[in-house]
DNA sequence: CGTAAAGCTCTAGTGTCTAGAGATATTATG
DNA sequence: CATAATATCTCTAGACACTAGAGCTTTACG
């Protein structure tokens, strides 16, 4: 049986996180030892080391919910669990694609701006005061 | 004088936010009219779109405040402001660079699974559960 | 057996809003 | 001018995914 130390320092996340996923309902409640002190099996480590993985992968705490529910039901076919991963990927992407405007954006912004200027002249605050000094919407 | 509603309209902030703006200091408490309500000027408005355009392009609360403090001192050299915008465009080319590892990471998951068989086989939750599966770092 | 480290619960805070309740103000219509 | 519809007011609480701290108890180790 595992302390809530030895689950975090084998899973890496902080002590707090894991009651925290517990009052979430991501783990079930540990059994506890006499003295009220949580204890934990492999079992309950590899379920940590999923959503651990899981949020480092960026799937969202319900996302997580969903695919630990779908992990319980080994033989049902897997398409939910694949539509969710694809649902993910896609977020991902759309992130990606508006960071890049915006690193375009703010390139075009600074590279305007030496800094070896007046604030009144800046380049910088000129083009957030001034929409019109964008290349894209947003 | 434009309301409160006006505001929204014509800077796309919405009405709570515009007063939580307010709170936080990034705009200055507006006159009211004699049945208390917000009133606004020209100069409230340029402020509020400058808001508006610095969150769309991603800068937190704090550099924007920054700025604005910034573009009170018209004379002042521009160094900071640049160096504020430098700063963050960095942070975006982080992001970008974490959201392409996790992007090919989940591509990589999701193109071992077409959804045509059982959870206990599915590359989704596999990968999930065991980080070896994994290509990089995280 | 004494002490230090680790654990417990509970509350509150982070950042950026968003939503709702219940009251008042303003505007539009008849 | 009366009424109805819309807008606004303040205040509180909730969303997300944690994180920090107070004050107390348990466990591990020498």
């Amino acid at each position: 049986m595992l302390s809530i130390g030895e689950m975090a320092r084998r899973t890496g996340v902080k002590v707090p996180t894991i009651r925290y996923y517990e009052q979430m309902g991501l783990i079930e409640e540990a059994e506890r030892s006499e003295g009220n002190q949580r204890r934990y099996t492999r079992r309950d480590l590899e379920r940590l080391t999923f959503i651990r993985h899981a949020r480092d992968l960026g799937f969202e705490i319900d996302m997580i919910r969903e695919l630990i529910a779908l992990n319980q039901h080994p033989e049902a076919p897997c398409e939910n669990a694949d539509r969710i991963a694809a649902v993910h990927l896609s977020g991902v992407r759309e992130k990606i694609e508006k960071l890049k405007k915006l690193e375009h954006e703010l390139e075009r912004i600074v590279s305007h701006c030496d800094g070896g200027h007046r604030i009144e002249d800046c380049y910088v605050i000129r083009a957030l005061s001034d929409h019109g000094l964008c290349d894209h919407e947003h």
